[in-house]
RNA sequence: GCCCAAGUGGCGAAAUCGGUAGACGCAAGGGACUUAAAAUCCCUCGGGUUUUCCCGUGCCGGUUCGAGUCCGGCCUUGGGCACCA
């Protein structure tokens, strides 16, 4: 072993104390010149680092390490998403708290990160579980208070009887309680939530901004969520009485084939009818019952019973039926449908089981039966009305617009937009949480926490013993004088889901010591310019995130100026990392630590490795042999640089054939590696070609003084530059060798040299009828006239074009040229 | 059922616009060096033929001088949503 070979083992850490002491990574308090805001998903501290942590954060540091040596001036922030479940049950596992549990895991974890070189600015690390970052939600929540963005309403929630404490849907298995094995039930309890629907509209348009720069699959599920569906709200007056039912449909075009209306089992009108009919009450407790167990739901048989009431239709005065069903939802529109047997197959199925009328009042091209017992389905395409009075003769499209024009002059219907997208629930009934500043009064009812007794402390001494929030056995905590008549009164016990934490961070991170929320840092920071995680937060995190976002802007704290409504410009989701074909888990027990490869072959071969295995958004199959090929490349490019004998050269001009070959390569390499980082970010494409170019610069024969030696030294310089987003740690110590004594970190990225792309030459294909034949050399400046002729009179093609006629010659400039024969 | 991806060697994968299919790497086989091994270096590596062609990018068609790439129709796998009126 000779004194400078390559150990990864001494040398990384050698290199990340140098990068610690000169403080490379710290980001100005603002950017000057062109910004360049690089952000992984913060990680939860479980304990462990895995490799989807791995690859995530390898990912965004090459990234920012590339725009460092792009002259930007580069945020690149690490955290902790440090509120959640698993704190407390490590903590009924082993009786650890919740607060020292999460805190000695952040310690580790922060470790291993720095361990693999990466480069944070580790002076703005946050732990969202702290007063001083928490404390801001709960100032932004009483400022959603005030603006009628936050409120309370009954909600359902899984109530473990024998534990007595309401579980995460993730600790219901087979409908019990995780850990009492008690058959959960459901309870509705007041809740707080987040009024998003109101951002609904925005949010949806704001996609369409982010077209391009998002993967389009996270782009439709996110429309997909939101949900937007145009309509008619349409009432239907009771045949007694003043009141009216509201429906919502999106095919009023149909209202004249409305037979019946069906409400939800949670109707007000259902609820009602039960009083007086058994019935209808036993129908509506079964809907109860069934609605625990969520996997019968979806083979659930539509059933109903009518209510024995009867509506007008809002245009014909005719009597319709009202009937309760199962299928109907009251979280969606009214809680209320009109039915179109004859045009929604739902529908056709429910009115052929309960022998309920069926009116065909659209005709298509397709299928027009006139008669209703000639339907094997509903028929759901548009078409031409018919038996619609004076709307009959209108295609579908005019009609809907007629129809609710004509419902608006009744005062019966209006135009009207729906959404799938609910309210945030974020109430959760634990105690590892941000708390939610309210007091309930007696007298006054709900008051807000007063702004100056900020934060809410959530006490950390507990010793757990079982799933119950301690917080609601601890006066301390509990008792408090109302704010506002000084009555003795209750805080709120619930928390806030973790995904509150999660919406907020990335701006938290421009001023990580701000004396509010956030200041006019976090303007000149936002939005991040590239977000990197797993697709699995596609919806609910991203989405809250730019709920949020616009929170923030609508509270005064983000300037209001269109180009910080998204808080994030460009999203990169990357893919699982697999072994043996299936996602890496403790449970299946395919895990590969990341800290035995750190250990074994150093940072830089796990980072490479794992951005060379594929591209960033594929899944990406872990091999033990593929990482020692990795390493192997490392080693060569190590030896190569070790080898390299003298001061580099500059270069003679004009330089020799094989020089200037070698010169050419080196410079399409770097071409090809900026375009890869700019555009498309396919990273293992980017190796493959430092790879080849370090396979061309072996072949070289560099005798010292000659031309090629001096190329050569130009080549491994501009490897060591091309290598550095991936290899840093490598990298760095081989530029002190070779390198201008400028630290390569902020070294400006290489630019290829147009006069060393240039030849004078140009190999095309010669195809006959598009297959293969030939490879010939032309001078580069030819002319496609010149071309067609010379490769016809070349002697190399007589053989192909021997007995046949050449009926057309296809030139491609620079690529082909295809003879087309017969 | 609806929406969105993706199907290329033994394996992971390349192939900006339609223009040389399989770059780069792994595995495998052969060779050099070595007493030997490791390490390193060189050669071969889609299939069929054996000296020049034929076939080949999930399947069937189409457009084109030319299709992995575009169009139509299927099949398979993965992901999301799922009684949303």
């Amino acid at each position: 072993m000779t004194e400078n070979a390559y150990h990864p083992q001494s040398l990384e850490p050698a290199i990340q104390e140098r990068w610690e002491r000169d403080g490379y990574f710290h980001a100005p308090a603002h950017p000057s010149g062109e910004k360049f805001y690089a952000l992984a998903m913060f990680p939860y501290p479980s304990g462990q680092l895995h490799m989807g942590h791995v690859r995530n954060y390898s990912i965004v540091d090459a990234i920012a390490r590339y725009q460092r040596m792009r002259g930007k001036t580069v945020l690149h922030p690490m955290g902790w998403d440090a509120f959640g479940l698993p704190a407390e049950n490590a903590a009924l596992k082993n009786g650890s708290a919740p607060a020292a549990w999460t805190f000695s895991n952040i310690e580790h974890m922060r470790g291993q990160l720095k361990r693999l070189g990466l480069s944070y600015d580790w002076e703005r690390e946050i732990a969202t579980c702290t007063p001083d970052y928490y404390r801001w939600e709960q100032w932004l929540f009483l400022q959603l208070w005030e603006k009628g963005l936050a409120y309370q309403k009954l909600s359902t929630v899984n109530w473990d009887p024998v534990d007595q404490t309401v579980l995460a849907n993730e600790q219901v298995v087979d409908g019990r309680g995780w850990r009492s094995g008690a058959l959960v039930e459901r309870r509705e309890i007041r809740q707080w939530f987040l009024r998003i629907s109101a951002y609904a509209d925005e949010l949806l348009a704001g996609l369409d901004t982010l077209q391009g720069q998002w993967p389009d699959q996270v782009l439709a599920m996110q429309r997909n969520w939101i949900g937007r569906s145009e309509g008619a709200e349409i009432h239907f007056p009771l045949a007694d009485g003043d009141d009216v039912i509201k429906v919502f449909s999106t095919r009023p075009d149909t209202l004249f084939g409305a037979t019946y209306l069906a409400v939800a089992a949670e109707h007000p009108l259902a609820m009602k009818a039960a009083e007086s009919d058994t019935t209808v009450a036993r129908f509506i407790e079964r809907c109860k019952h069934v609605a625990v167990s969520e996997a019968s739901m979806e083979t659930q048989e539509k059933e109903g019973v009518p209510l024995g009431i009867q509506v007008r239709h809002p245009l014909t005065n005719a009597l319709l039926p009202v009937w309760t069903a199962n299928f109907v939802l009251m979280g969606y529109g009214e809680g209320a449908v009109m039915s179109v047997p004859a045009h929604d197959q739902r529908d056709f199925e429910f009115a052929h089981k309960y022998q309920l009328p069926i009116r065909i009042v659209i005709q298509s091209a397709e299928n027009s039966p006139e008669n209703p017992h000639e339907l094997e389905a509903a028929l759901t395409a548009p078409g031409q009305l018919i038996h619609s009075q004076s709307f009959t003769g209108l295609d579908s499209q005019a009609a809907k617009g007629a129809i609710t024009e004509a419902l608006v002059a009744r005062g019966l219907g209006q135009k009207t937009v729906n959404y799938r997208l609910r309210d945030w629930g974020i109430s959760r009934q634990r105690y590892w949480g941000n708390p939610i500043p309210m007091i309930h009064c007696p007298h006054c009812g709900v008051v807000p926490v007063p702004e100056k007794d900020l934060p809410v402390e959530l006490p950390t001494h507990y010793q757990l013993h079982d799933p119950r929030s301690p917080l609601l056995d601890d006066p301390a905590f509990l008792q408090v004088d109302c704010p506002q008549c000084g009555a003795a009164a209750q805080r709120e016990t619930d928390t806030m889901d973790t995904f509150v934490e999660s919406s907020w961070y990335y701006a938290r991170f421009a001023c990580p010591d701000a004396e509010q929320m956030l200041d006019a840092r976090a303007a000149d920071w936002l939005p991040v310019d590239q977000y990197v995680g797993g697709v699995e937060h596609a919806v609910l995190h991203l989405l809250y995130a730019r709920f949020f976002n616009r929170l923030l802007r609508d509270v005064g704290l983000l300037p209001k100026d269109g180009a910080h409504d998204e808080p994030f410009r460009r999203l990169l989701t990357q893919g699982m990392v697999l072994k043996d074909g299936s996602k890496m888990s403790k449970s299946k027990g395919n895990t590969v630590d990341p800290q035995a490869i750190l250990d074994r072959y150093g940072a830089d071969t796990a980072r490479l490795f794992i951005l060379f295995a594929a591209p960033p958004e594929q899944s990406l199959e872990w091999s033990d042999s593929a990482v020692e090929g990795a390493h192997r490349f490392l080693q060569r490019i190590w030896r190569m640089v070790q080898d390299y004998t003298g001061p580099v050269p500059t270069l003679a001009q004009p330089l020799g054939d094989a020089a200037r070959d070698l010169r050419r390569a080196i410079h399409q390499c770097i071409e090809r590696v900026t375009l890869n980082m700019e555009d498309r970010q396919h990273f293992n494409v980017v190796i493959a070609a430092c790879m080849e170019l370090s396979n061309q610069l072996a072949r070289a024969e560099a005798t010292p003084g000659s031309d090629e030696h001096a190329v050569l030294g130009e080549g491994l310089r501009t490897l060591l530059l091309l290598l550095n987003p991936f290899a840093p740690h490598l990298a760095e110590a081989l530029w002190d060798k070779i390198g201008d004594g400028v630290t390569i970190l902020t070294h400006p990225w290489p630019v290829a040299d147009p006069a060393a792309l240039h030849s004078d030459t140009v190999t095309l294909v010669i195809q006959i009828n598009g297959k293969l034949r030939e490879r010939l050399d032309f001078p580069i400046a030819s002319q496609t006239k010149e071309l067609e002729a010379s490769v016809l009179a070349h002697p190399e093609m007589a053989r192909h074009l021997q007995d046949k006629t050449v009926r057309k010659v296809i030139v491609v400039p620079g690529r082909l040229i295809n003879i087309v024969v017969s």
